[in-house]
DNA sequence: AAATTATACAACCGCCGCATT
DNA sequence: CAATGCGGCGGTTGTATAATT
């Protein structure tokens, strides 16, 4: 419990404890940062020394306003990945996960709040009660699984829109056994974040968004729901590569 | 001009997964 | 297998500054 101890320093850096952190840095280099108080001669825990220098120190972290475009970026790579905030700041060359962060949290966040509630206390921030967030179970998912699930669950969707809960909560795929080696359920609100993912067309915050199912043309979308071709489609609704081994690490 | 309130963001805290012992 | 330590992450808080009253 470095954090209790009396003799660690807490709250603003100095500079003269920032130049100790980056000659520290420069010297032995990044990393094995339960030495970097020792060998900065610091008094500093581990994880305050890390984050200064990550957050902060760091050379080529860009600082400032955010661009539209990365304002746009990160209000698309949230909808696909939700608060993973240093899986989107990866993708925001010069950006930390904790200046994406609070970006959201200041700038983006409050255009989901229940403005309709009077009570609601602005600083709080809160979602909207109801607000469910769907996180994906990457762990389960294969490109053949979610292929089809998307497939039955536009079926369904096409063939009784007021019936979706009842449709079934999990929608289980034809050729499915539940031994997750390879195919998997989805549920109804998994569904509804794939959806998400792929027919995503809103304004946020001024924002005209250019997301998921405009980027990828209407005949590759046919091709992904033709299981002969989901092999290679179905990275096009990735990024790249380092996206999709998110989801299936 | 002073007091109050809102905003932005740096930093802390607790938890988690993984590796090592 | 359990205990421990580490790096890393996201949620949250503290506070300086800006805006408003």
């Amino acid at each position: 419990m470095e954090g209790s101890s009396l003799r660690v320093r807490k709250g603003a850096w100095t500079e003269e404890e920032d130049l100790l952190l980056k000659k520290c840095i420069e010297k032995y280099g990044e990393g094995k940062w339960h030495q970097v108080p020792a060998r900065a001669g610091l008094n500093r825990c581990r994880k305050s020394c890390r984050l200064r220098w990550l957050n902060y120190l760091k050379p080529n972290i860009k600082r400032g306003h955010f661009a539209a475009d990365e304002v746009d970026l990160i209000i698309r790579l949230h909808n696909l990945l939700g608060n993973r905030w240093s899986l989107i700041a990866g993708r925001l060359p010069g950006r930390t996960a904790n200046d994406v962060k609070n970006y959201w949290n200041t700038h983006l966040l409050k255009k989901n709040i229940d403005t309709s509630s009077k009570t609601s206390n602005p600083k709080s921030h809160k979602l909207k009660p109801n607000t469910k967030v769907i996180k994906p179970r990457p762990q389960i998912l294969s490109k053949r699984s979610f292929l089809v699930n998307l497939d039955e669950y536009n079926n369904n969707n096409n063939n009784n829109n007021n019936d979706r809960a009842e449709t079934s909560n999990n929608v289980v795929l034809a050729d499915c056994s539940d031994n997750h080696d390879g195919y998997c359920f989805l549920d109804h609100d998994e569904m509804m974040w794939w959806e998400n993912m792929m027919m995503n067309e809103k304004e946020v915050d001024g924002h005209q968004l250019q997301c998921s199912a405009n980027d990828i043309d209407q005949s590759v979308l046919d091709q992904i729901m033709n299981e002969d071709n989901y092999g290679n489609t179905m990275d096009e609704l990735f990024l790249d590569e380092e996206l999709w081994n998110v989801f299936n690490p």
